[in-house]
DNA sequence: GTTTACATGTAATCCGTTACATGATTGA
DNA sequence: TCAATCATGTAACGGATTACATGTAAAC
């Protein structure tokens, strides 16, 4: 229980073991045919990585030998799994998520549903957004530089990383608003489910969940 | 000059080198100090792909024994240096390069300022937006199987990246406009001077681009 | 005079890419 | 039956991260 850090790949797949067991090809065919997409999908990177997650005891395999065919691992997740996805889900936000890509922030928020509860996925949002706003507030900081003749290029560039964050602070917003009316309406029509499963759905949920997120 | 495939941070580090001559550190400043720090400002990604370029020619170092301190490095283009970074530079836009982040097409766009002509600019910003264009109809058909109930974050989530692929857009039309209208506006007060050299300038522009963008 | 920041690297580790390998299933 | 696709991996290579090493200049 060493506790070494993960990438943002193998937390990706600790989320989509989380949702429903699966198997390697499984994996694949998500990161090729859905938004995830910038997940690499070759096996290269997925098999091993699944592997690594079964070793240090995040994931479990199990070998389904019906068929008869060549044995395929169906992983799943276990309890030091569910530990380590949500104590990673609990993260705030931060700069060096923002600027080095990789899309940390919005796929902890694309997991947390129905991990987390609405005032958790929440405060996850408001730390979004408190990190974009003072990432515009440096890009901000640099127009001044590039301003005046000499550097049309650098001044566009600077734009579109500066129009970008802005989209991405109104985003933050704009989720916040819906999950909170998300929760408001759907509590009227059936009010005798509790708050967590008006969002989480079951089973079937997560299932459509993996092959649409 | 076997012709192997370079990184974004290796052309990034060609792009840089090409505005004026750097050191590793200079490479560090600009990495930690601007825009462009979704670069790894650390000396162990900096200093071997400065070698590995130089290795195979692209670069050349100088070595500076002023001071009698340690010698410093100050690396430049070689010629076939400049011929690896204009060809990167006339590469259109793809849809992997997008998807899988990077930021390979802004980075060509922002180094291409006085390397190539306005009209091929003008071309490249044409190749950035079909593929953001393109990139986005695919995100629009992923919407349907998001609306309804039951998968609320994979539905705002991917609001999110139709949001960033809109603003993207957007931003592609808006900085061909400000390129073409940059040329004409400049052309009027200094009619002798090339169209090229009135968004280039000269030395000393470089040293301002390499520092603020 | 000692610490802090500047400056230039090297080494180990490790993840991801690319290419290869192979068997089962389906369609022509 | 032959090709193409599905499905499940392995192996080699290489680049990036992290940590370490070291020496100089400035600040206090």
């Amino acid at each position: 229980m060493a506790e070494r850090k993960l990438t943002t790949l193998e937390y990706a797949l600790l989320g989509l073991v989380g949702m429903s067991p699966l198997t390697g090809y499984d994996v694949h065919k998500v990161f090729a045919t859905t938004p995830l997409a910038h997940f690499s999908s070759s096996p290269g990177a997925i098999y091993p990585a699944l592997r690594r997650l079964a070793q240090i005891g995040l994931l479990e395999a199990r070998l389904d030998t019906s068929k008869e065919a060549r044995p395929r691992r169906v992983f799943s997740l276990t309890a030091a799994g569910e530990r380590a996805l949500d104590a990673w889900l609990h993260q705030p936000v931060t700069r060096e998520e923002l600027i080095r890509g990789g899309g940390a922030p919005v796929l902890r928020f694309s997991l947390a549903g129905g991990r987390l509860s609405r005032e958790e996925i929440l405060a996850y949002l408001e730390t979004y957004q408190k990190a974009v706003a003072a990432y515009l507030k440096e890009l901000y900081g640099y127009t001044e530089l590039t301003t005046g003749p000499g550097n049309l290029h650098g001044h566009l560039s600077l734009h579109l990383g500066i129009r970008g964050s802005e989209s991405e602070l109104e985003w933050t917003r704009w989720a916040a608003a819906e999950i909170k009316r998300a929760g408001r309406v759907s509590r009227k029509p059936s009010p005798s489910r509790s708050k967590r499963k008006d969002i989480q759905g079951g089973p079937e949920c997560h299932k459509i969940r993996s092959e649409t997120l």
